[in-house]
DNA sequence: ATAAATTGCTACTATATTAGAAGCATTACA
DNA sequence: TGTAATGCTTCTAATATAGTAGCAATTTAT
């Protein structure tokens, strides 16, 4: 009983430990479990499979690789294609505004 | 022994479970450690005191706040100031990188 | 000056999440 | 009809986070 249901908090719904379920905390509240960005950024480029999305994330875990796509379909911003994961049409417009993320960490990862 | 250095991946090295050390996988690393959006989000708005982004962070543990803290002073994205922590000029380069969010949550988290 | 608050933590235990290895059922291919 | 991928599921160990308590140092009030 470890990685069970952990439902992304609605609109208004206490994030965990958040009381104010502002909508940016319900975001980072997804956005920050594991691999939850590397996978979405991953189908930015274009579809992928389970075991193609693991190495991609650097063999991260089935396990959790299989709890986090669970969640980001259940959210609406992956779904399965014939050739894999691929992101929806909501899950592109989050990841347009992560893009520019890659920018910026390519001139600041070198300085740290 | 249980909350200890992480130290955040260098330019190259592989990220916990990304060989790749892809920029934006080391970014990615250290903004998905929890609260870290959330203090930068926070100290966007105006500078804040430890207990002060405790209570913005929504009661967050005040161990893992602080070690989160130190990370993200290791790494130049905040600093302390006389009426408490305060984003670095990096720092709020990258807010303004994620701030974008803001705005995509509030249409998006009502959706779910 | 002294006492009472407040602040910025540290320490410790409990719980939740993630890592990692193994393996199994199903589909695809030869 | 094998043989090999694929998409998971299951289990255990390791790690991270939550949560409570409390303490030393600074600030504020008396």
């Amino acid at each position: 009983m470890s990685e069970e249901d952990r439902p992304v908090a609605k609109h208004g719904e206490p994030v965990p430990g958040s009381p104010s379920g502002q909508p940016i905390m319900v975001l980072f509240d997804l956005l920050s479990r594991r691999w939850a960005m590397g996978i979405l950024w991953g189908l930015s480029e274009k579809n992928r499979t389970f075991r193609e999305l693991q190495a991609y994330c650097g063999s991260a875990s089935p396990s959790v690789l299989n709890t986090r796509l669970k969640e980001l379909r259940s959210v609406g911003l992956i779904e399965k294609a014939s050739d894999g994961y691929t992101l929806t049409k909501t899950g592109r417009e989050l990841y347009n505004r992560l893009e520019p993320l890659g920018d910026w960490a390519m001139e600041w990862v070198p300085t740290i």
